[in-house]
DNA sequence: CAACCGATTGTGATCGCTCACAAGCCTGTT
DNA sequence: AACAGGCTTGTGAGCGATCACAATCGGTTG
């Protein structure tokens, strides 16, 4: 049998309440006492049994971040960096992989798993807006991305449409004429395609180009494959292209394949932007020059969000909405040499809490 | 306050025993009862206390996987494999990252969060042969990859002598005479590094290519700009090679990037092959040829491991050391067309148990 | 016909910890 | 000398579930 708080006491000539104070950092314990404690605590090579405080204080110590795949880079990067706030805090982030599928992501709002944890901290692909309802929780919820906004908790967005029409601009201030956009949604009035498309359209109108139908590529889930098989289809079809804005990276890492296996030069016949700003995007072939949607600072207001919501009692606060700024990184792939070329700003707004009640 | 057993049983006129019974599947129960109960717990929406029940059955329904870095893809992608696997199983997967340093790899095995779970799957990177004595632990351990061979543990491996002899004998079979190999860890002897080094030798022995350490290039961490810079200071040396073999894809990737600003064209003039065949490497430019060490199957074959140990009661069984089949896939860099090209077998020995009598 | 067996349900203790509260102790103040 | 008030430690009651054990209910069995 385990070594218990009664153990301890027991050694230490105190009563279990006092070790309880000692292992709490309960500040009012003569030092001497302290010491006895912690004297015998190692001796005993004592542990808090976490079931055991867990029932008690009606915590667990642990938020749960849910993403769609570890294997996407952006998704296992932005772990690493929740993973990492939460541990300067002394919290515990247990991972949920969604597939990006409705059924995954409901379950993680109200699955067997829910209980595990004190929070979480969400990133939806499948859900949308009309799926609202289920974001109405009685638990701490930060949500992260473009799929549902106005949901009645705290929201952690980027800077899409300012981020891409900076992008958009950027090609266009290189001279280039002729941009395609590779990863569009057509139909689709939320999610990032749809505002990132938004930001394109912009750009070009601020630049002075035109909007043309044939340049927009659709492809539906943002992998390599999909953006290298919308790259070739837009090259197959002979379009007049001189830069492509990817709208992911992997997008565009895929779309790099397709230039490659068609013998088109990058950045000499062809620029290629990307967005995200991943870790392989440095290091592709050509390196490849990207948006940082400011991850890092994604994810620790996302996790300082959540815990305080899950410290704080009474009141509600308003829920928050937050951007992180956003920067344009060029590279090689647009003939660049990897230095932050713009900055969007970010900037936080509040919401009334009162959309809580029923 | 939350809806408790004790509500559930009150609102369908039976004891909390029996809720508990319907609630743990156990089978003794007349049918009306359980539909009573089962319609109580809808009504009240009850769910049961996770850290109640842990408590009681000394259980938490987690294990722990430990990795260097899910920002490392193939760590990304094993995370992805364990979870699937341990949630086919009804088992909970919590994530800890060691940035491969020794302070969090020992933390790991013995610190605050060990008690968190009932298992640990862990890849150490920092700690080596001379930490085993850190290995002998009172608690379900799964070992991962070539560090730690020995100890009083389950060990699942990869075949790394095989596979690395078999991707050098490759190249050769393609033509290659000049076979480099990047990621070399001089002076090591344990370590993935040592052991695909040491294929390396056999695979040139056995093609009757010589041994010239103007061929071998130190890459210390396995990253990709670690490969790149490795890559860039054999081109430099102006050593003649027609082939690289890298002894992990990120190396590989990074090496690719340095014959990219080398203008050097792959694979006319240089072959390449990497090791891991993590995602990015069927997706850049060129494709990139490399050894599969069989990836899913280390996953399943830990989870399966870590969950026998905690369930098992009574003798010990014996440790299990299991080799899962390795393949080699050639892809663009080497000229090939992505399949697979060779099967290197594994396979499953056991150690006998009492090791871990102090 | 009484003992007996398996199916079904209930009882009471307990897992290890923290919480609210209380009590003792010491200091300085009036 | 009495007392307020802050430090320091202890007491007893649960948190919500499961476990070992026991009790009940029918129907069998010898």
């Amino acid at each position: 049998m385990a070594v218990t708080m009664h153990d301890v006491a027991q050694r230490a000539g105190v009563s279990i309440k006092t070790v309880s104070n000692v292992v709490n950092g309960y500040p009012y314990i003569r030092p001497a006492t302290r010491e006895r404690v912690e004297a015998a605590i190692a001796e005993l090579g004592y542990r808090v049994n976490v079931s055991a405080r867990n029932l008690r204080t009606r915590r667990t110590g642990l938020v749960t971040l849910a993403v769609p795949e570890l294997s996407l880079p952006y998704f296992a990067q932005l772990a690493d960096a929740v993973m990492s706030a939460a541990d300067a805090a002394g919290w515990t982030v247990l991972i949920e992989q969604t597939s990006a599928s409705r059924e995954r992501e409901t379950e993680v709002l109200s699955g067997r798993r829910r209980h595990l944890t004190d929070g979480l901290i969400f990133s939806p692909l499948a859900l949308g807006p009309d799926d609202i309802d289920l974001f109405t929780v009685d638990f701490p919820l930060v949500v992260l991305g473009e799929r549902v906004f106005g949901a009645p908790a705290d929201h952690v967005t980027m800077n899409n449409v300012a981020a891409a029409k900076a992008a958009t601009l950027h090609l266009a201030s290189l001279g280039r004429r002729r941009i395609a956009v590779v990863g569009a949604h057509a139909g689709q009035e939320v999610g990032s395609a749809a505002l990132r498309t938004e930001g394109y359209r912009q750009g070009l109108a601020e630049a002075g180009l035109p909007y043309d139908p044939a340049l927009v590529v659709e492809a539906g889930p943002w992998h390599r494959s999909t953006g290298a098989e919308a790259m070739a289809r837009l090259l197959d079809a002979g379009v007049e292209v001189d830069a492509v804005f990817a709208l992911n990276d992997a997008l565009a890492l895929g779309a790099l394949h397709a230039l490659h296996a068609h013998r088109v030069d990058v950045p000499g016949e062809v620029a290629l932007m990307g967005f995200d700003d991943v870790d392989d995007a440095r290091f592709a072939v050509p390196a490849l020059s990207s948006v940082d949607p400011g991850r890092d600072q994604i994810a620790q207001t996302a996790v300082d969000l959540v815990l305080q919501r899950i410290g704080a009692s009474g009141d509600p606060a308003p829920f928050r909405r937050v951007v992180p700024d956003s920067r344009i990184v060029g590279r090689e792939s647009t003939g660049e040499d990897g230095s932050v070329v713009g900055v969007q700003p970010g900037g936080t707004e509040l919401v009334a809490a009162d959309l809580t009640v029923a």
